[in-house]
DNA sequence: CGTGGCTCCTGGCGGC
DNA sequence: TGCCGCCAGGAGCCAC
């Protein structure tokens, strides 16, 4: 589910409500979402530590221990972290929880446990090996242009590769070519250059208005697709009934009159 | 390079 | 109501 204006607003939440607590035990249950680590080596490197900062990149979460190491969240499609500053009960879904020495607790909330939780002492050399590309919200035009401008396969899974640009998955993906007014399938090679940089220029504008949207609790404004991403419904703009097709196994949505081929 | 299929999980929904 | 198959905003791996 959670695409880069989700975590980015993830990351914020935990700045706002987890960092500089001392963290008096870690509690993993579900040991199989940790990915390069032993349930008691994580223990011995986060408990009595505190997260000092936030960084992202892409859609994975960095959090910044005392000792140096990093503690790394992906979310998946179903993850997200909640802040309990009160006794409240844990629940079922709690995967992962961080309980800091004043009570309160953060947990790692996610039903389908296909999130994961990393831990590495550098950051870039993570980032390195997973091949993340630039973050989608970092890049600039003439990168942009470069990286893109040469792909032959769809345009949908250009944008939803994270080693192409880190932080765009099948929703934000749609969005963008959407008021682009480009097929998912057409490749970007196909593409001028000028509809290049008009696709670059819509996807910040996508991912800003998103976190906005996030950070105010927010729908997106009925203008985009994706509150019509479902059975039977009706581009904004033309009213068309929209059309889904299978890229790289994700279900695209998309207006068939406002979003033709280019072949 | 690029795509499609399968896999990890669990719950919600539509159809019969 | 009960059950079943399909689908879901991620991504790694493998075969072609």
């Amino acid at each position: 589910m959670p695409e880069l204006p989700e975590v980015e607003s993830f990351k914020r939440y935990i700045e706002k409500t987890s960092l500089h607590k001392k963290i008096e035990r870690v509690e993993i249950n579900s040991p199989q979402q940790l990915q390069n680590i032993e349930v008691g080596y994580l223990k011995e490197k986060i408990e009595k530590q505190t997260f000092q900062y936030a960084e992202r990149s892409g859609k994975y979460l960095f959090l910044h221990l005392d000792n140096n190491f990093w503690l790394v969240l992906h979310f998946g499609m179903t993850g997200r972290p909640k802040y309990f500053s009160d006794n409240k009960e844990l629940a079922y879904y709690d995967r992962i929880n961080f309980h800091f020495e004043d009570r309160s607790k953060l947990t790692f909330e996610d039903p389908r446990k296909f999130g994961k939780i990393y831990l590495t002492s550098n950051m870039e050399d993570f980032i390195k090996e997973k091949r993340l590309g630039p973050d989608a919200l970092h890049i600039g035009l003439e990168e942009f242009k470069l990286l893109f401008s040469k792909k032959r396969g769809s345009s949908k899974s250009a944008l939803m590769n994270q080693h192409v640009i880190a932080g765009i998955g099948n929703i934000y993906s749609d969005e963008i070519l959407y008021h682009a007014g480009v097929h998912p399938k057409t490749p970007f090679y196909m593409l001028s250059e000028n509809k290049i940089s008009e696709i670059f220029n819509i996807m910040k504008n996508v991912l800003n208005v998103a976190l906005d949207m996030q950070l105010q609790n927010k729908g997106l404004p009925n203008s985009y697709i994706i509150p019509h991403r479902k059975k039977k419904g009706k581009c904004p703009n033309s009213d068309t009934e929209l059309k889904t097709v299978k890229i790289s196994g994700r279900t695209s949505y998309y207006c068939p009159d406002c979003q033709k081929e280019v072949f």
